[in-house]
This record gives C-alpha cells, structure tokens and sequence, in this order.
DNA sequence: TAGCTATTGATACTATAATTACATTACATA
DNA sequence: TATGTAATGTAATTATAGTATCAATAGCTA
C-alpha cells in the first residue's frame, strides 16, 4: 500500500492503477494539461481511454484531490492540492513554478476594501525564467 | 467623435458601430463572457453575427484594447484595459469587482525567489460579496 | 475470497467554441 | 467625395472539449 494509494483514499478514491499513475504523473510534473497527461498515460496504458482521464480529473476536483490552475494565454493545468501557494510562469518556455508568498495582508485589505468575505486568492505571475532571460 | 472611437482608433482599430457599441458594453457592464456581449449585442445589431464578435474580441485583445480575465471555475470574461488591478469575485452571484492592490512588494519578492523577471501579476480573489454573505 | 459496486475502455455522440470564405458594405484619407 | 482597404454578415465548416452508454473488469470490505 503505497503513498498515493493513501493519499486517493484519504479523498474517497479507489486507487487504481491508472489512478496511480495520474497522481504519479503530477507529483513529478507539476502541472499538466489534459492532453499532456493523456500523452503520459498512454505510455503506461496503451489503451487507456480519453475518457477515462477526464472522469478521474473531474471526480479528482470534486474530492479535492487534484486542483485547476488558469494561465493567462494557456490552457488549463492540473496538480495536486497542497498547501496554498502561488505561480510563477514563464511567457517564453511556459514553465510554471510553484512558490510560497503571503498574501494575508493584500488579502485583508482586499475584504475591507471590497466588503467580499475572501477565502481564495489565485495569484498568477508571467514574466520570463532565468533560462529564457538569458536567450 | 465620441470618446470610444478615440480609444479604438489610439489601438489601431477602424470605430466601426459594433466595434463602438462592444467598447461601450464593456464599460458600463465591467466584465463580459463571449456569449453574454452577444446577447447585448443582438439588442443594438439585430443581425451581428457571432463571427463578428470573435475577430473583434481577437484583434481587440492583439491590440490591447481589451484584456481576457480568467475566474477560477467559470468562463473566461473580457473587460477594457485598464490600469494594472485585481480582481474579487463572488463565488455565489458571480459578481467581478475590480480591486486596486499594491502588489510590487509581493512581486518584488517573488521575482528574488524564482529568478524570474516578473511583468505581470493577476490576482483573483474568490469568496462572498456583501449581499450573498448576508443570505 | 466472494460479491457488490465503482471503474475502465471503446465507441459514438453532443455541445460548443472558434474559424473560414466570400460577397457586400462602410470607414478613413487624401 | 471618390477610393482603397478593412470590417461585416452569412453560412458552412472545423476544432476541440467533454459526455453517454454499456459490457467487461477490478478494487475493496465484510
């Protein structure tokens, strides 16, 4: 019983293989898009369906086990849901990093500003990596 | 020569009626799906065509003349640019407030962690606007 | 380990989002 | 105000995103 069989279950998901193999597929990627991770799993299962990949995804939201993250001028990615923290992607490679900020201050003066009791706060920065800086 | 055929024409972009009438939408409603300017549109162009509204909505976004806001589990909507802001929406109503929010030290911060050069910032904050809180 | 139930794969299908082609019309300028 | 160019409307079409069905299979727990 590995981690990932725990960490499925834990959000009431039978741990199947290919549900393995999905949590596997973000733990080490990060992000990915649908048609990514579908390129990924096919490589386990070769005759994995499309539609499977899109049932887990939707039942992996709904449990909390997996979150979407919107990017300005790209599709839709996929990871799975950790501690709240923000994104830093590169406009050039699309790299997307993961990185700690506090907004509990912006965030408060946002609910006293607004009057919006606020319990989300999605913060997406573009720029460019170190790498594409570089080029 | 009103006000929007300016700013359409400071963009690069002919003030056609409908082009004018899409500026003016934006305005007094803020933030717009695709299909909800159609909607209004129909009511001022009784035969716009929906083709219209897209290579309008493209050529306006490549001139920056308008911007694509993407809210956490809704559709994307469109509003003028505007100076650099955020956005607070409802989860309930579906409500979108722009916000003014200094986030340079946020993301002075973020560009020494990551190495990033950082050009942008959008921050969607997601809860209950003042009305749905009181339900 | 037997059996219930959820999941999978295959296929077809639906929905909708967006683009193209082209004749017609209209904006902007000189 | 005549003219070149760009925008519009119409319709067909493409792209793609996502769902439905259902028989076969497999995970889980009692």
């Amino acid at each position: 019983m590995n981690n990932y069989t725990l960490m499925l279950r834990e959000h009431n998901l039978k741990a199947t293989p290919q549900r393995l193999e999905i949590a596997n597929a973000l733990d080490c990627n990060g992000h990915m898009t649908i048609e990514k991770l579908y390129e990924v799993m096919l490589q386990k299962f070769n005759s994995i369906s499309l539609a499977t990949i899109y049932k887990n995804i939707n039942i992996m939201i709904e449990n909390a086990f997996i979150q979407e993250v919107k990017i300005p001028n790209e599709k839709s990615v996929y990871e799975l849901s950790k501690e709240s923290h923000s994104h830093v992607v590169c406009t050039k490679c699309n790299a997307i990093k993961d990185i700690m900020l506090d907004l509990s201050q912006t965030t408060q003066l946002a609910s006293q500003v607004s009057h919006f009791k606020i319990d989300k706060a999605d913060l997406v920065l573009s720029g460019l990596c170190q790498k594409c800086q570089q080029l």
